[in-house]
DNA sequence: ACAATATCCTGCGAGC
DNA sequence: TGCTCGCAGGATATTG
């Protein structure tokens, strides 16, 4: 789960149980709490409100109304339903919040990789967000500062998009679809970049980012908006998992490969590598 | 500074 | 058919 995935949970839930009071808690697995205990984190977090709700990288944060923050992350298979009908019959079910309305947030997480953390007044969203980067879509990046991070840079570049201390946001699947549609292939070095090809990165970021946030996101298996609705961006992709298929731009069969224990899917006809 | 690896988990599909 | 193996959209810690 990237971050158009995130913000789309994100906007629904704003939409949804902003402004709500949280009821019941019953903690199914105390497992994806982090900071509490399950009793504690019940006490301090049942008939508070949820006054605010924003996406930071790819957290998930609620303000409650007696300050304290609720941080959430999904990572891979983390799923929140909204319903105003029991789900208990979900597999891996995390937790279910009851709001004052009827409403009920149901939390799944096949892997159990997801993390609750509940932070007090006194301690900083910081804590959780602390080495990360600037977000591209909300515009704390110029076009200038992204070329300048490149150039200092050793890593490859398939590696650098997906490090969240450069650039927050980014996994694989925006990774790859951006550097198709730049032209760069994936193991090259980001200092050894050029100018045009760094702008055209830049640009390709940022529309395949709001792209997937228009079409609410990329399901290939676990993703599901609040709703438990699958996204629609997988039609749209160019090169993530279409090994095998040809190319859009010029029909060569695209490659899949492994890089620093992930795949990478690039063209190597469109994205050759001038590195040697 | 960067690479490689392990780890948290489970289900699914490919290939034998 | 039934098994084993590798794979998965993430983040982090450790070791080299």
């Amino acid at each position: 789960m990237e971050l158009p995935e995130v913000q789309t949970i994100v906007n629904d839930l704003c939409r949804t149980i902003q402004g709500l009071q949280i009821k019941h808690v019953e903690v199914v697995n105390p497992q994806c709490i982090k900071s509490h205990s399950k009793e504690e984190f019940i006490s301090q977090i049942q008939n508070k409100v949820i006054t605010d709700i924003q996406r930071y990288a790819k957290f998930i944060v609620w303000t409650l109304n007696d300050g304290q923050s609720l941080i959430i992350h999904l990572r891979m298979t983390g799923q929140l339903y909204y319903s105003t009908e029991d789900k208990t019959a979900f597999s891996y079910i995390g937790l279910i919040l009851r709001f004052q309305n009827g409403g009920i947030l149901t939390y799944c997480d096949k892997l159990r990789w997801g993390r609750w953390h509940l932070l007090n007044a006194n301690n900083s969203i910081d804590n959780i967000t602390s080495g990360l980067g600037p977000d591209l879509l909300r515009g704390e990046i110029t076009e200038s500062q992204f070329c300048e991070i490149l150039a200092k840079s050793k890593e490859s570049i398939h590696s650098f998009l997906l490090n969240q201390k450069h650039l927050v946001g980014i996994g694989n699947i925006y990774a790859n679809e951006a550097l198709f549609i730049a032209k760069i292939y994936p193991r090259c070095r980001a200092c050894t970049i050029n100018k045009d090809e760094k702008k055209h990165l830049f640009n390709a970021l940022n529309k395949v980012l709001s792209d997937a946030i228009k079409y609410r996101g990329t399901t290939f298996s676990d993703y599901r908006d609040l709703f438990g609705e699958k996204g629609h961006y997988q039609q749209y992709l160019r090169v993530f998992k279409r090994s095998g298929k040809p190319c859009l731009n010029c029909r060569v069969l695209i490659q899949r490969d492994k890089l620093h224990g992930r795949s990478i899917f690039f063209c190597p006809n469109c994205q050759r590598d001038i590195s040697g």
